[in-house]
RNA sequence: GCGAGAGUGGUGGAAUUGGUAUACACGCUAGUCUUAGGAACUAGUACUUCGGUUUAAGGGUUCGAGUCCCUUCUCUCGCACCA
């Protein structure tokens, strides 16, 4: 008996792939245009921990895709390369002086090393990294254009700063309002930074989601991100200044019942508009304010605080006083940082007023009193002079025409999305190629100068200032001005690790190309990406980031589509069986038994625990390292079971057992091709409707993703398979065609062993007679009112009256019906026929 | 609070989109075998008082509902004082 020498076998086809260049891709003009295809992964992050099991998941699918498609006569680009700027690498190069580069070389190693073990069909001859001087030579390049169109800006903008670590963080390194990385609280801080006006792009971003193929989740997440809201503007008259204070309002139409205004703590007219006496209360409360957490301040369960600030402005309908009061629920980035306060019909302006004993009144017909909560609901408009009477719509209609009459307002539109802040004050990132002559102001640096350069440091620690490290290499710093040759100094800030994913899909098109960022041919060649398969963890950063920057592409004409990626499926997490108490607390899995199927306890106290699921984490122990499956199982064991599991964009839990399942299938294919007689001879009837059943089965499945229903399809043949003495070597090279997306590695040494050459990945894909998969005969259930009662066999395609007369002497039939009156006969035809009785 | 999605055996999950619910796999039970291997093979495995009953719970539409509609519950994810 053979044992399946998985090892053996995978470590011969990866070799033979390799030295033959399998999956090279050339871009073949005589393939027509719907017949090239680009398939793309997100690539990853090379961390130091190697590929988790996710990373095969969404991988593998593509894979099989790519393969799929190939073996039907596609063209298909299916690349793969590295995110390889990065904090981690950063931290440990603070840590041990250990270069960033050389950390992250080390694991781009490994985790080729893991891919290639994993025996996907990637043109390795494409690969890239981010961090690669020949790559962000042209992320700086398109940083240019963005800074010539005027797209990028600088500005003095809050960050969040760590006071410890002496940096400023991104937002996502911020977790609940503390450093990743040090623990400690996380400050507020004012810093210079480079912004990118994405907000510029926001209505086509919005707009163009609707020519997507992409999950509606993703995309409702996008559309609520970029928040789009239509109302008006609406400009009050400050009592005893020249001056007016703007609001943005989606519900205009509720003026008269505007009974005070407030303005963030941070709007620039709050120290115009402190009074003398208020003078004390204001500073105070910006003081407070100025130390909350965001956290803090957005959290809904919190009460309303504020301040009076002495002045009054003008309500332009009818010119009544309404004091202005300061009150962080109010944000200076949202809006114009100043709102009037409607507290009858808002709830939070209706507690706002409850506490600060601020007038109420009603201006929409409401079904409770406003003086004891709000009534948010619609209703028609009161006390509201001439909207009396009036519906939401028309009074909304009415008042932004009075508003532009008398010039005091305008209809607005207002988005969520803010501007990109685009600065890191970090070493390892692409420098942004800017320098600042005090002549000529902030000027590019000149395209022959790119790629410029991460200079060596001999320090990653950040500056005490609020600057990356890169300041603190005076010979890098200190430049002429390429315009005026004037002494000048360049831009030390770096670019946010977003950059350099932006367009990354582009250059494996041309990834070698010194001379432009993409030789146009080769973008419409390849171009948009037709499917893209990742994580949802990038729905609205990533993917938005890389159609904004793409948008901008195509306006400059550099690229011929509006969007990069057409089709996007997210694969769903893979999680992890773990166990919980009663009190909801998890129980790491080595510290549990199962004393009966389905019964688990903790071990040490004997109490009770309930399976469930959750994320792989080390505290509950239950993380997968696919290297440790690779290695006693076989890559092809891995792939498939990972496909096998449940539908790719679902998540779903590791289950060890489930695994062997997988691999026990591999094992029995293996020996039903080693130890089982093979002979080229015909197949009888049934096999042959068994294999054109499954032919059809796989190739749809594999077409729509639906990947674990495919795999069932080839259990089920193979099942048929192994019950036969001697086996058609015909059956044997359809499934080892069918597999060889799957398992391409055992699919490819089954191919040798029925006597064919390498590779099977070249071979065609085999098709179906749809006569063959048709029965002769067919079952046809009886239902007497919906009710399964009987079967029948008829020939397929029986007509209607045949089916009806053998169904009425059919016994079992006759014994429900029996005295009974037909109301009703039912057939549909090869399936079922449904009698009414009474 | 708002938005999106999901609830099917002991477990992961099928169900040609309104037509035989539980395919395939795991686990479990019994047996055969022995190179004792996370082996292989055979049979069984939703519940049942054997009439029937079952797709989170209840109601509706229909000849017929896991699938469509309404109400409720639970879970997951995203956003969250956005004026």
């Amino acid at each position: 008996m053979s044992k399946y020498p998985f090892n053996e076998i995978e470590k011969k086809w990866q070799k033979y792939w390799e030295e033959n260049k399998t999956f090279r891709t050339i871009e073949d003009e005589s393939v027509p245009e719907e017949k090239r295809k680009y398939v793309l992964d997100m690539f990853p992050y090379p961390s130091g921990a190697g590929l988790h099991v996710g990373h095969p998941e969404g991988y593998t699918a593509t894979d099989i895709y790519s393969r799929y498609l190939r073996m039907n006569g596609y063209n298909v680009l299916h690349p793969m390369g590295f995110d390889a700027f990065g904090l981690p690498a950063e931290n440990y190069a603070i840590k041990t002086g250990t270069h960033p580069y050389t950390t992250t070389k080390k694991n781009m190693e490994n985790f080729t090393r893991q891919l290639k073990s994993l025996g996907f069909s990637y043109d390795w001859d494409r690969e890239i990294a981010t961090c690669d001087p020949e790559y962000y030579h042209w992320t700086q390049w398109i940083f240019k254009k963005l800074f010539e169109k005027g797209l990028a800006y600088e500005a003095s903008t809050p960050i969040n700063w760590c006071p410890s670590c002496k940096t400023g963080l991104a937002n996502e390194e911020v977790k609940e309002g503390h450093c990743e990385r040090c623990g400690t609280k996380v400050e507020k801080k004012n810093i210079r930074q480079w912004i990118l006006k994405i907000t510029a792009y926001a209505d086509r971003l919005l707009e163009d989601l609707d020519t997507l193929d992409w999950p509606e989740s993703v995309k409702t997440m996008q559309r609520n991100w970029i928040g789009k809201s239509e109302g008006a503007a609406v400009f009050f008259k400050l009592e005893n200044f020249d001056d007016t204070l703007e609001v943005y309002t989606t519900r205009c139409d509720t003026l008269f019942g505007a009974t005070y205004m407030v303005i963030a703590p941070e709007h620039p007219l709050v120290s115009k508009l402190t009074t003398k006496e208020q003078k004390a209360a204001v500073e105070k409360y910006l003081e407070d304010t100025k130390h909350k957490s965001d956290l803090e301040r957005t959290d809904l369960a919190k009460d309303k605080t504020g301040v009076f600030s002495g002045s009054y402005a003008i309500n332009p309908v009818n010119g009544e006083r309404i004091p202005i009061w300061i009150a962080d629920y109010v944000l200076i980035s949202y809006g114009t940082g100043a709102i009037m306060a409607v507290p009858a019909h808002d709830d939070r302006d209706w507690e706002f007023a409850k506490k600060f004993g601020l007038p109420i009144i009603e201006v929409l017909k409401s079904d409770v009193d406003v003086q004891t909560q709000a009534w948010t609901e619609d209703g028609i408009h009161v006390n509201s002079q001439w909207l009396d009477g009036l519906n939401k719509e028309d009074a909304i209609n009415k008042m932004i025409a009075w508003l532009e009459e008398h010039k005091c307002g305008h209809k607005a539109v207002n988005y969520k999305l803010r501007d990109w802040i685009f600065s890191r004050q970090r070493y390892w990132g692409e420098p942004i190629p800017l320098v600042h002559c005090p002549k000529c102001g902030t000027v590019a640096v000149p395209d022959d100068e790119l790629p410029l350069t991460l200079p060596e440091v001999t320090k990653y620690e950040p500056s005490g200032t609020g600057e990356s490290p890169l300041v603190n290499v005076p010979e890098w710093v200190n430049t002429k001005c390429p315009v005026c040759g004037a002494d000048a100094k360049r831009e030390t800030n770096t670019m946010p690790q977003w950059a350099g994913s932006c367009w990354y899909y582009l250059r494996y098109i041309d990834p070698k190309n010194n001379d432009r960022f993409i030789d146009p041919e080769k973008e419409k060649y390849w171009m948009p990406v037709d499917l893209y398969v990742g994580g949802t963890e990038h729905a609205v950063l990533h993917l938005l980031y890389s159609r904004f920057w793409h948008k901008v592409l195509y306006d400059l004409g550099l690229v011929s589509t509006k969007e990069p990626f057409q089709r996007l499926v997210n694969q769903g997490m893979i999680t992890s069986f773990a166990y919980q108490k009663k009190n909801k607390s998890l129980v790491p899995v080595d510290k549990v038994s199962e004393t009966a199927p389905g019964k688990f306890i903790e071990t040490e106290t004997g109490e009770e625990v309930t399976q469930v699921t959750a994320k792989m984490s080390k505290s509950l122990k239950n993380v997968i390292n696919p290297d440790d499956f690779i290695r006693d199982y076989g890559a092809d064991s891995v792939r498939m079971y990972e496909m096998f599991m449940g539908p790719l964009t679902e998540s779903k839990p590791w289950a060890t057992a489930g695994f062997m399942g997988v691999y026990r299938f591999l094992d029995r294919v293996w020996r039903i091709v080693t130890e089982k007689n093979i002979e080229d001879k015909e197949l009888d009837k049934e096999l042959d409707k068994l294999m054109n059943k499954t032919i059809k089965k796989v190739s749809q499945d594999t077409e729509t993703l639906n990947f674990n229903t495919a795999i069932s399809q080839m259990m089920v043949f193979v099942n048929e398979l192994n019950k036969l003495e001697t086996v058609p070597k015909k059956t044997l090279e359809i499934l080892a065609l069918l597999m060889s997306p799957y398992t391409p590695h055992i699919a490819e040494e089954m191919w040798a062993l029925l006597g064919h050459e390498p590779s099977i990945s070249k071979e065609k894909w085999p098709s179906w007679d749809e006569k063959k998969c048709l029965d002769d005969e067919v079952e046809i259930v009886v239902q007497i009112n919906g009710k399964l009662r009987s079967r029948i066999m008829m020939p397929h395609n029986a007509d209607k009256e045949e089916v009806l007369k053998a169904v009425r002497n059919d016994e079992k039939t006759k014994q429900w019906t029996e005295g009974k009156t037909i109301v009703k006969e039912i057939v549909v035809p090869n399936k079922l026929v449904n009698i009414v009785v009474k």
